[in-house]
DNA sequence: CTCCAATCGCAACTCGTGTTGCTTTAGGCT
DNA sequence: AGCCTAAAGCAACACGAGTTGCGATTGGAG
């Protein structure tokens, strides 16, 4: 068995990896060919169907760079200004020209394909877990009761925007983002998402 | 100009329309092909192509079916559990091993098509309309502030069961439902909802 | 330096989707 | 009843995605 990681094969993943995304950004989800990929990379095409077998592999090996990225974590102080800053953050990624294309392509693959639904799936797990820390914050400042669900939280602040996007193909504006945030805070206080409420 | 309404091309019409809806329920959006329409249907494949376009098209056209069915909408006189009503409607409805897959197929065939996009668009504007209703119910039994959008209550009760469903991929049991509901429902009492806020 | 196995490039092929020009059928109108 | 035209059927074709067998290249190990 032989590795080679930092050979040719790492070269060639890196080519299409990067053309994958130019041509989402370029011509979004529906656009997006393995031919278009192949030439685009100078890779043969033949090479892309065997490693990658498909547009949805392109697609669910773009997912797995994303999910390493990094993220900015708002500590304003203040738990409904932090939701708000996480949802605002969600809607001016979509309305990007050139990261909302790519972000949606992930979306619309997921819903097709089994395996980018995976791979989407732990992304949003991880990026659920690591927002509720937010919401772990506001529980020690006694701003939300104990015991609330952080996670569930994230998910209905962030949802009605992805609803807006995805299922009834509404535009989005920052004002919904915010009310958005604003009810899933409400909720919060409320005791909605607290395993100690009936 | 000639119409022939009750002739051979409403047979035509209604026969694609009913083996539409039978291929979504049985295999889905991914497995939906316009020649397994066409045999089903007994239709010639040209004529569906002719006549529809494409897959998406006959998604579309199903669409606007849907859309002319009737809702059962609740009225318990408790808004909360109103709310929960239509929530659990939109879960169940989705884990309905006929009417599942045939609703998915519509939202995946949006995410792709611009056509099916703005019939979703037109169908969720309708329903979004009607379920207000139980908003207006509330505000007028003085449960929730006046100038309350009502609309907006329902996108955010709604919303996660369609952000875990096709986003992130997460199960939706009926208790995600019930949480859903009572956090627009919180939402909406502490008055996020109402134009008349800040 | 040389070998060698993994990986990539290449060209030809298959197969299914969607198209086109023409013919046939059927239903509304007089 | 018979005509006339919109709509459906038919067969042949065009096109592009995806596949396959084989030869060429590359980069790491001995």
């Amino acid at each position: 068995m032989e590795q080679r990681p930092g050979g040719r094969s790492a070269r060639v993943r890196d080519a299409v990896r990067q053309a994958t995304l130019a041509e989402l950004a370029e011509r979004g989800y529906g656009g997006l060919t393995v031919e278009n990929v192949a030439i685009r990379s100078g890779v043969h095409k033949t090479t892309v169907y065997r490693r990658w077998g498909s547009v949805e592999g392109l697609i669910a090996d773009a997912l797995e760079l994303a999910r390493e990225e990094p993220w900015p974590m708002p500590d304003t102080g203040s738990f409904q200004e932090d939701l708000r800053e996480i949802v605002r953050l969600v809607q001016s990624g979509f309305a990007d020209p050139v990261a909302g294309p790519v972000s949606a392509a992930f979306v619309t693959a997921a819903v097709q394909n089994g395996d980018a639904a995976r791979s989407l799936h732990d992304f949003f797990t991880a990026r659920h877990e690591q927002a509720a820390e937010v919401v772990r914050r506001a529980v020690e400042r006694g701003e939300v009761p104990a015991g609330t669900d952080g996670a569930d939280v994230i998910r209905t602040a962030v949802a009605p925007v992805y609803y807006r996007l995805f299922v009834t193909h509404e535009p989005v504006t920052e004002h919904d983002a915010v009310r958005a945030a604003d009810a899933a805070a409400a909720a919060a206080r409320a005791g909605v998402f607290s395993a100690l409420q009936p």
